[in-house]
DNA sequence: CGAATAGTGTCTCTAAGACAATATCTG
DNA sequence: CAGATATTGTCTTAGAGACACTATTCG
């Protein structure tokens, strides 16, 4: 950046005009499968078309605009937040994920205007349908397999964020970003079947989670019924304090190096 | 994003003005110590210290734009480019590995304006100093170790275009970014020592490289002599075709897991 | 020749994965 | 009770790291 270019900093109106955008690939798991969260466009372009959720940002860090679209979307509120509005789930929010994926900018992108948009990747726990008596009714889960077409770039943001996912469970405690704050080994597993969309062995991962320092530690009780087609009450555990799965848990069937 | 917000996304001027730059962590290995290529700041802010290349964003895509600075401050240049302007190394710029690492948009990062910078990550081989004969003249490589109090919020981008860069080393080929078409073995592990900062056993080093799929292949080719202070000819390398490296190369002396 | 480096061999220990076995529930 | 699930045990094999050793080449 040399100086002139430094200089005429001062004028923004010297450059052409840029948005900034924020749009928020959600995660959830819902019966078993993977979901993201998808809004109906109402607007051109692409009206009638699913979108990921996301909108302008606002003099804030980059990070609360993700936040503060999520929230508008799911209607969670942050739990430290006076009076929930009706229709919200208190402090949901604050056990969602929050990180940022990758930033689009490519010219035409949005046929309107130059639009950069910062992509944030969230991961939450089974969350009801954000219909009911929210501001949010146009917002809805969607499997993510159903979830093709959608507008923009948001195909391949989505297809990122699904990566990003899926290599994150593998070295990080991520998983448990999609369990309540209890949960059972079997749960857990779940999560990394319905991310990956690969069946685990049930002995060997639960062997192998409880052998990762810090993954999970147990809170002594079990659940109160077995499953509901049979089998014994398992144990509980919650989060650990790790940061980083180490060793970490490797997906099993990936091609070698070469790609 | 609701219809309102869409609709008035029309009219830019309706919102904050913004400005988005790139910002480049460029990366190289010069006598075994891993160095930041940073620019003197000649105007305000900041004026004096010393800062990532970076510049406006055109109407281009954000890598072309990552691109395009880093070119400007090193004086290289596209091997496709005809005619290379004197003083340019043709060609050079091809090898450059790039990648984009994180966007940073906290309000007041630019005591300006409202900036949104995208932050690109690059790792080269060892390069001339960019000094003679170019109009690159402000830029220079910098030790890691002693690029401190940067400009902005330079130092936190630098620190996690680091981590990322030691990350990288251990589960992709990276590391051959960092040397020439044609290495050895050792100089393979000079990369790794240089970027992770710790001494790597020479022989299960070896043995480790070899044995990853796709990671070197070999030349047929040896070095013409002897290291610098004895030792055999070493045989020669060039890359491999993997993406991956699997198994993976995992740093050594790392905390397990709490962090 | 002495020192440094390239490259290989060996041994130990950890961890992944295949598979089996047992116990405990639900319908 | 039949089937499903939780949890643990055993065995095999791959891979990481410590260490030793030989061969080659430079000064």
């Amino acid at each position: 950046m040399d100086e002139a270019t430094y200089l005429a900093g001062y004028d923004p109106r010297a450059y052409p005009a840029v948005a900034v955008t924020v749009d928020v690939v959600a995660l959830t798991i819902r019966d078993g499968r993977l979901c993201v969260l998808l809004v109906e466009r109402g607007a051109q372009p692409f009206a009638g078309r699913r979108a990921l959720p996301g909108g302008f940002a606002r003099d804030e860090p980059l990070h609360d605009a993700a936040l503060r679209e999520l929230a508008e979307e799911t209607g969670l509120t942050p739990g430290d937040r006076e009076g929930g509005q009706e229709g919200h789930r208190e402090g949901d929010l604050d056990r969602v994920h929050l990180e940022q994926l990758k930033t689009y900018g490519n010219p035409g992108r949005d046929p309107r205007m130059r639009v950069v948009s910062v992509a944030y990747l969230a991961f939450a726990p089974s969350l009801p349908e954000p219909t009911a008596g929210s501001d949010a009714a146009r917002a809805y889960w969607v499997p993510v397999d159903d979830a093709k077409d959608l507008a923009f770039d948001h195909d391949e943001v989505l297809a990122d964020g699904l990566e990003r996912a899926r290599s994150k469970l593998e070295y990080t405690p991520l998983a448990t970003a999609f369990v309540g704050p209890e949960f059972t080994i079997g749960e857990l597993r779940q999560v990394y079947t319905a991310v990956w969309g690969e069946e685990l062995h049930a002995g060997n991962f639960h062997r192998k989670v409880l052998s990762v320092p810090g993954f999970v530690e147990s809170t002594g009780g079990t659940t109160s019924k077995g499953g509901e087609r049979g089998g014994p009450r398992a144990k509980l555990y919650r989060a650990g304090d790790a940061r980083l799965l180490h060793p970490a848990l490797l997906r099993p069937t990936r091609e070698d190096g070469v790609r």
